[in-house]
DNA sequence: GCTTGATCTTGTAGTTACTACAAGGTGCAG
DNA sequence: CTGCACCTTGTAGTAACTACAAGATCAAGC
């Protein structure tokens, strides 16, 4: 698979692609004789991986943990646990969130459908105290 | 309230404060005697909410748009509910990716805790087709 | 065989969302 | 009256892309 189909299958443009090479979040991969870079079924996780993670608003280096992580998951405990442990906070934060988020947006739908005018109080809901920062 | 106190207030900078007033976020707040901003428990709702909202991932304008619908929620119903269905989509989607990724952390770190070394297979199960794009 | 489009490289520059100064000035609290 | 927080404007740096451009190679269709 090159990369213009790789980009295609993740959504990801060829420059973009690229850059996460350079950038060391994605291995280089192999070369096809006439130098295309050949990307396999591995990549193509690794990239819709890092594409994913990064809609949910983890850095860049964030992924980079997380990928080390899974890649060899053998690294003493303590390390691993780490990582996944606050990565784990922190998505647990962002559920919140969301179903907070997901609750407002839901009623102004409902509302909508009713033809009644929506009170939406979704400024109100995510600024909430909830763990605060 | 002072912008450094509401910065302290919302974990936010008194630069992004002003960088967000700048660009619209933030509506100027009214201004002491003495020319300084001065801000009230709305204007800090309306910081924790864009600073929440940006760690879950949503950009700048859609922040805008979420805002400026609750702001005036009897616009025409139609706009409304366009903005806040695509918005849920956006959160439903986000919850699945996330609840698949608390899945794999929490196994992680359960393992650890066994002393056992752990299978981590965060980056396959967020690859999955689930949705998509 | 030749054209067309995808890829290769390097490099520069634009965008978004900040962050960090600096300079020069005002306000307020101890 | 000193020092710190704030005011303004402006410049520049960072992260994570995105979009060219130039010059070259390659692969597929006519």
């Amino acid at each position: 698979m090159r990369i213009g189909e790789a980009g295609r299958a993740t959504g990801t443009k060829s420059e973009t692609i690229r850059y996460y090479e350079r950038e060391g979040l994605l291995p280089p991969p192999p070369r096809t004789s006439s130098n295309y870079r050949d990307y396999g079924p591995d990549e193509i996780s690794r990239l819709r991986f890092i594409k994913r993670s990064r809609k949910l608003g983890f850095s860049m280096s964030q992924v980079k943990e997380l990928m080390a992580m899974a890649d060899d998951p053998d690294q003493p405990c303590e390390t691993v646990d780490k990582i996944a442990s606050a990565q784990l906070r922190e998505v647990e934060a962002k559920l919140t969130d969301l179903r907070a988020l997901r609750k407002e947006l839901t009623k102004v739908v409902e509302s909508c459908k009713h033809g009644t005018v929506a009170e939406c109080r979704v400024i109100e809901v995510l600024a909430g105290s909830g763990a605060g920062r």
